[in-house]
DNA sequence: ATAAATTTTCAATAATTATAGAAAGTTTAG
DNA sequence: CTAAACTTTCTATAATTATTGAAAATTTAT
């Protein structure tokens, strides 16, 4: 495979599979573009790439901002603005992680944790409705607690225990 | 919260978060329902309760199938048929994550493993392509594995292990 | 074999979400 | 201060995805 077949293949791979992780195809197909960069790309640069207009490139590159895994950065004497993406897959992987569960996670647990405290008013449906919640909640903070540490600091520590217990 | 509040609250909330598992809403709300029911369900019951029609239903519950975590039930003199879930939550998280994994992530890291295999032609931008599309290619393998191995089987011990090892 | 009960399929429609492109806003150089 | 360079915002439109509802298919009882 050639450089260019290559390249095109990552950005359409990695754009689709935006959908995990939350993300929407224009802005995972920027965030893939800046990835495999060596260097800053300007709107233009990523617009005409791409073939997106000015304002989705915008649009896209804000939020892409606000997940942490974009920054803007100042080339001296240019004055248009410059991208770029973290580039270590550890933080990145960090950063999407902690922002998943700020944002959609934790937010669930906080209303399983509700629901599961239903009073129980005695009735079988009650009672299943408090278990299989209880339940659920359980798993969830589980599940939150074990994926953000893991991504966390200590990682190649971590990952290295982890898959010495696991193997 | 009374009975009747939690259950709505819990099916739509469960529901919305249906994206997040890759899932449509119809199909997390079918799901969300049938695991705080404490009896199998037909569709008259789903699409009532749910205020669906019966296409989406007949739609929604075969996929739920496909995915492994509805089961149809039969009830012995009734002509209909009858659904039930996986009312266990660690086999559940088992069944979605194989199936992600399947439908999704390996699909992605066999992209990366092609694209990373990309022949290096010794122009700077090829080597970056290279370099990052093999990060993320062993990050992702890493992920899918240490996921897959979680979840599997002898879950009560490694997440007991695991626990000790996080905290 | 037939008809009633039930489920599935599928084309039309609705709802949602993404994108374009131009107007408005902002920044910078001189 | 002004004009050019550039970015953001916003509404109209396009594209995608979900949903309905009715016809077709299937199953079951007699």
């Amino acid at each position: 495979m050639e450089y260019q077949e290559a390249k095109d293949k990552f950005i359409s791979t990695w754009g689709s599979l935006g959908t995990l992780w939350g993300i929407n195809k224009a802005m995972a197909q920027i965030q893939s573009l800046l990835f495999i960069s060596t260097k800053p790309l300007s709107m233009e640069d990523i617009m005409e790439e791409l073939k997106i207009s000015r304002g989705n490139t915008s649009t896209n590159l804000r939020q892409l901002m606000d997940w942490g895994i974009v920054t803007k950065e100042l080339i001296p004497g240019e004055r248009k603005e410059f991208f770029t993406t973290e580039k270590d897959v550890q933080e990145l992987a960090r950063h999407i992680a902690k922002e998943r569960s700020r944002r959609e996670i934790k937010p669930v647990i906080k209303v399983l944790k509700e629901v599961s405290s239903t009073k129980d008013d005695g009735t079988e449906k009650t009672k299943e409705l408090i278990k299989q919640t209880k339940a659920l909640h359980d798993l969830a903070e589980t599940a939150d607690t074990m994926m953000n540490k893991i991504v966390n600091q200590e990682q190649n520590w971590i990952t290295k225990s982890l898959m010495k217990l696991i193997k």
